[in-house]
DNA sequence: GATGAATGAGCGTTCATTCAT
DNA sequence: AATGAATGAACGCTCATTCAT
């Protein structure tokens, strides 16, 4: 009946998982209602029960999703052992990529990310927000030890500046817009490495 | 009888709006209750109602008092007459300052203008927004076209990520911290202006 | 496949309405979802509506033939043309024998005939009491004129207490447990008829 | 405005409490819904709790409330140092003037009691479930101790008989009937005591 | 100015039931 | 015979709001 047979029930709950992140994404996931998502859809609030344990777990799913997939792509640059700059330059356009394929998470995670972690479900996302500052401080502080960053900001400052910026970039983000993820990666590196200002 | 009486209508006024954007920012707008509010403020939630005419109301005088505020700062600048470089800063330094000032109003602005803006009573924050847009814009493009900045960047790209950047910081950002906003804002201008890499 | 497969259709709804019973008498009928007997019959929960109408139609299955059985037995005591005291033993006795064959019906019976009885559909749920009552009422009265009873209590409470105390057994008695439901029975009626101060 | 001011809201709150206590005794608690009670109370389903955090604590109430009061005088009695027979006597009559007081709690606390104390929050009435069968089966062991009574019954069983027909009670009796709980009790304990059958 | 009690709409969730396969 | 997915009504509960006092 269907060409794509075999795995009906598994893409019937990815279908449902995306629409609900993109749900999320533009009310919040507080303002979200799940009967709003099931409209969306195009099934009934009751029957989104029959693929999910609740709005809660939906909201789960989706987040670890995404950073499972973060933390795949981040892992293998932070093991390809770069210089400082090319690794910032890779975690650069592995967080513009994943912006591109998990838009909806990565707005998600940057809007609630902050007040979910204090519930014992969503722990590891307080877990990732250290990981993640672990990674970045430390190849900030390997360019400043090698000279290939200048020594004279404060490199949690910078951190917290270039943190914002890649994830906000979520809440503007359009896939299939003028701007490939690599071109936005691109223009904001050059921005944060050589600053606006021309170098003569 | 309360800690946070004032000695006239005004001040009382005041007070539970500052207590209301403590708690707005602090939860997000839509999971924070009035009940809440009342509790931090220290009367019933009812009671509320005398002072104001909905939880709506609150938001929206919060959200145009910091606006407001904001437009006299930015109005003064670009009516100065300074040189792109120059109007960079100084809106850049304003806006840390208003952080600073009203951070709540500021993380409650990121964190919900995208749909407020929807409902006509909010129509003003796309106005402001827009407004926004313009002055950056403008300046951005004069730059270019004075040779203070770079000819090869996206300049609406450069746009949004510092829009972005500089009011993220009010999630972060606490009074009293180790850095003033001027101190913040000369290293987020030295980063974006001049590169995280040194200039040789 | 599974453990309560029998060979014919006959055996597979008796089976299920089996599993049916325990389930309603340990949680209580409204307590009780059709998943949870689906669950403990090992099959899902619309496969049941193949064998059975509704719940309530389990509901109602499973106490008529409870009580059909009872009233079969009840039926030849009460043709026996025994003695009042005699008719009593044996009804108590019928009864323990009913509560070890029909445990979860009993229970059920017990806990929800009362409020079930308003509904049409188990109209004969009051039908039965009323019957039961003069079964009792009769024997009794029929002992009290013959002396083989006091005179001085009152036939009807004697009655309530005797019929709630052997159903309500029903709540606590396991069958194959140390006493049999004749040496249950025997007990039982030992106090009641004798009482448990000694005779001297 | 109101004869009996001063206590307005506890004498609400006790309403409240009574009218929940009948529509559980008559429905079952899980068969109850919030807005049946609220219909009988003459309220909303909603404005129940303002007065209750939840349909749970109502019910922790109603039982703790009738708990309290028939310890304190099951207290008395065992306190008093009387016979076996005169405690047993004792303990039924107040049992029996609990129902006549506690009509509704009885009934409930029959019907869910065991699967309630399950529940963590309701592990007080395993508790007294447990207190109460020593002090019965306390008493009634020392009563054959001192040829009171009977040797040649199972106490156990006996003490089973009596708890559930003197609770069973509740579900029949209304008070303001002909008969007194005093009246009951004396009828009761003279079957149970001297038995159905005249005494030569 | 503030309280206490209520309203009413809507929320997340459950569950008996249906039905195409 | 049984499954998987859905329905739709109802449930316990929350919350912004109202208003007599």
């Amino acid at each position: 009946m269907n060409a794509i047979t075999g795995n009906d029930g598994v893409e019937r709950r990815a279908a449902l998982l995306a629409t609900a992140a993109e749900v999320f994404a533009a009310r919040g996931y507080n303002a979200t209602t799940v009967r709003r998502i099931a409209d969306d859809a195009g099934l009934l609030a009751g029957s989104l029960y029959y693929h999910f344990d609740s709005k809660e777990s939906m909201l789960d799913e989706i987040l670890s999703a995404f950073l499972d997939e973060l933390w795949a792509g981040y892992g293998t640059v932070l093991a390809a052992g770069l210089g400082p700059r090319e690794t910032i330059e890779a975690l650069v356009t592995q967080s513009f990529r994943q912006i591109d394929r998990h838009g909806p998470a990565v707005a998600i995670y940057q809007r609630e990310s902050r007040h979910l972690s204090a519930q014992p479900r969503f722990a590891y996302l307080a877990d990732t927000r250290l990981k993640f500052e672990n990674a970045w401080l430390r190849t900030l502080e390997r360019g400043v030890a090698e000279r290939a960053f200048r020594a004279d900001l404060d490199v949690r400052l910078v951190y917290r500046f270039v943190r914002d910026t890649v994830w906000v970039a979520a809440s503007w983000y359009r896939p299939g817009g003028v701007h490939s993820p690599e071109e936005i990666a691109r223009q904001y590196l050059s921005m944060v490495l050589e600053g606006i200002t021309p170098r003569t």
